[in-house]
DNA sequence: GTCATCATGTAAGCCGTTACATGATTGC
DNA sequence: GCAATCATGTAACGGCTTACATGATGAC
């Protein structure tokens, strides 16, 4: 269950509705960390979110509208979709429109702040890229998560780049590598200011 | 056949004989891509590399003193090991060395020559973390396959950076990867023209 | 009417993981 | 003698890919 791609396409959901084909594009241009997802992980992830009760398939009354309302109230919007809901979810021209439930809603928060996986880099990246769903609180938890794994694997990447038994090639790598993850922590470390500064002006309002 | 693993795995025995659980650590240590491939992983591929000739067993005269003979003359060591080559090469206690053979080594560098798989950041770390196994021409090949892989990706990640309808946090991830990109780029230039250099003073000496 | 694109799905396979099973060697 | 560690291997499974199979829609 909480796969890489099963947050990144309730993601998608959390927005607005998708159709499976439509979820590969948004992938690339919304969340940008792929280039390119098969489809063939994308109609098995859907088929089983939807046997899980996370999203539901729903029908469409026209596909080319449908697709341009992307903004507007969200609340009104996704009313007028349920009151639309069939058992089947299959437009008149084959497209299989997806929706997220409550229940999918919730997992979904639930997946995002799980901090025990930000292990990687395109998963913290695709957190990152839907952070504006988690609380101020969790995004804090997640960034300090993230910087604790980085600072650890400064460490063994500067180990390597000061090994004098490797040579002129494997040091570079290891070199380049520290560089890598020095730029991550301060992108961390900007991010975690924001935060902050934004949580104290918030908290300055109110007094 | 040509799977990274293989590549590391073959890379380090091009230096020396290495056994199963040592190879481990050595992949953290000189070629320090991954933090610690599993067992699972590393001793089936000995056993398909074996299949395929690359690779062969060697018996083991004193197993300590081995470990601790990584330098000297190599064609020596080697001409030492192939002359204690067993069917088993089963080591009094269990360890099962493995020793590249002539096919394996042409293969390795055909292998770590190849430019159609330097897509991901991963396999192309490693291709020049062993670097010094090519020859400058194929250095460079390499070099400038990654460095148009890397320019493509940047039209990518900037045109998510300069997405208004993107949110500040999905832009702030664009805009980091961007970075990161630019970083690598740099590395890339940087090599290619240490490499550039590095020829042209060969070609002044040879004057 | 036919071609490109949109659209959904299944099957096989790849490459890696964790979990399991087993045993030798060394240090105390 | 017993624990830690070194050492090798198998089995099951996970998540993603490519290749395959199928069909609707829109442009010309």
């Amino acid at each position: 269950m909480d796969t890489v791609l099963d947050i990144a396409i309730l993601g998608l959901l959390m927005d607005r509705d998708h159709h499976g084909y439509e979820i590969r594009t948004q992938l690339r241009d919304r969340l940008g960390v792929w280039a390119n997802v098969s489809f063939g992980s994308i109609y098995p992830a859907l088929a089983r979110l939807e046997r899980l009760g996370l999203v539901e398939a729903v029908a469409v009354a026209d596909a080319r509208t449908l697709s341009s309302l992307s903004t507007g109230s969200l609340s009104g919007e996704r009313a007028a979709l349920r009151s639309r809901r069939t058992s089947s979810g299959l437009g008149r021209r084959g497209r299989k429109v997806y929706s997220i439930t409550e229940r999918g809603r919730a997992e979904f928060v639930a997946m995002l702040a799980n901090p025990a996986t930000v292990d990687d880099s395109k998963n913290f990246s695709l957190r990152m890229a839907l952070a504006r769903y988690l609380t101020p609180p969790r995004r804090v938890a997640l960034l300090e998560r993230r910087r604790a794994d980085l600072v650890e694997r400064l460490d063994e990447v500067r180990a390597g780049s000061n090994n004098e038994l490797l040579d002129e090639y494997a040091r570079g790598v290891m070199d380049h590598a520290a560089k890598g993850v020095e730029l991550d922590l301060a992108w961390i470390d900007n991010l975690l200011t924001a935060e902050r500064s934004n949580q104290q002006s918030l908290a300055h309002e109110a007094t």
